[in-house]
DNA sequence: CGATTGGTTGACCGAGATCAATGGACGTGG
DNA sequence: CCACGTCCATTGATCTCGGTCAACCAATCG
């Protein structure tokens, strides 16, 4: 029995099988998708553009539809933390704050979807299915988020890395064997609490290991098994 | 203009002063207090017991009446984390996962306040005031959460025992000026991401430094602004 | 009163941070 | 097309914060 759709994700022997519980955070289906749908405007943004500024007011909420998105905290000293990435058809924004404490950022040129709260809220109201599907997405971001603390507080840096590969090769298409990297590996190392140079090491040591092999904008999983017992991650 | 309740907690200057916004994860306010009252029973727990084991099915949600609960992650060759300390008022267990990814214990003796869940879904259900008070309680936990992994990536030692300090401070009732901590050493070190040793000598600094005098099972805080600039907290 | 549990402190070590240099990919303008 | 500048990845050398191992003490509880 999996524990949470997080554990599955990294228990996934290989690519392009369909995972047993959708990844949360995915955008609804079905017939919810459709009165979504109409209720969104789609926007194409600019790489490294701000979709909102931490402390902004928070009026909308979005669904990526091309690209990759980056929620960012930052201290006044410069020290940055990306608290999640968003990927084609993830939701972010649907916090009900009234004031975004983090940032959302675009990796690269992306296209969002956004959404009015007002209308957001109207629909939760009126369709009990969407209500119930925003619940269970918020809750299954905060077990993600649970499981990113253990990483954060207790993992080494070998296994944040490796954990970040399985994790990005379980969400990727990966038609062809290599797994994509939008971001550069600053904004990988601020995802997992490593300097850049930290996190460049232990990518070439998998590679040097032959668990790996870098490209140009993403890298390609040798050794499957090298990787997840390197990730040291929990199976129940 | 606050950011959200989590940086207001830590910009209150003084032990005493009512927050602006109510913590998130407490219990609902009011008439939906009633309302939920009627459908849980308290049950009495001792110390170190375990309310519900990690890889458990979830079948209940709780309140905490009396003492401390820790949400606990391990990891199988030993590495703990805490994901939470929650006290009276606060709730836990609402998450939608069927089966639950943290441990539940008690910290000290504690009464607790069960609910099943199918209880929760049909008030939900019937009481649109508590469906949106459990949406926002969600929404709260999540910020929190973001703002603790900034904490485990981006801190040092120092700054997040003050963090800690503070954040207590600001739960507990503190009639006496002294602030109780239920919870040992090791415990402080798990939810902060640091080793038992390191927690006790950043505690033991700020004593040296007069910021703080620790006691029995707690501390008082004699010097706040010490504590605020060593936290490095973000105020907006 | 000994046994157990938790807190404190010291000595030393190592994983990861920091500082620095180099090189490649890419874009722009002449 | 080439020269130059910018951004990013990589690698090396060194340093440091926090981890590790260990001793000791105080409080609590049979």
């Amino acid at each position: 029995m999996m524990q949470s759709s997080t554990q599955e994700s990294f228990a996934r022997p290989q690519i392009g099988g369909a995972p047993a519980i959708p990844r949360t955070g995915s955008s609804p289906a079905g017939g919810v998708t459709l009165a979504l749908q109409r209720l969104g405007t789609v926007i194409s943004m600019d790489r490294n553009a701000e979709i909102w500024a931490q402390g902004n007011r928070a009026h909308s909420s979005y669904i990526v539809v091309a690209g990759c998105v980056r929620m960012v905290k930052v201290l006044e000293d410069g020290r940055r933390h990306i608290t999640e990435f968003l990927f084609e058809g993830e939701c972010f924004g649907f916090e009900t704050p009234a004031v975004h404490d983090c940032a959302a950022e675009a990796v690269e040129d992306v296209r969002v979807q956004r959404f009015r709260r007002s209308d957001i809220d109207d629909l939760a109201d009126s369709d009990p299915r969407f209500a119930r599907w925003r619940l269970e997405m918020m809750s299954g971001k905060l077990c993600l988020a649970q499981e990113r603390m253990l990483t954060l507080g207790r993992r080494t840096a070998h296994e944040r890395i490796a954990e970040f590969l399985l994790d990005m090769a379980d969400r990727a298409d990966c038609t062809n064997g290599i797994v994509p990297l939008a971001m550069p590996r600053g904004d990988i190392g601020d995802y997992l609490g490593l300097r850049l140079e930290t996190a460049c090491r232990a990518l070439t040591l998998l590679e040097r290991q032959r668990a790996i092999r870098l490209e140009r904008n993403g890298f390609a999983i040798l050794d499957w098994h090298a990787l997840t017992s390197r990730a040291n991650m929990v199976m129940h």
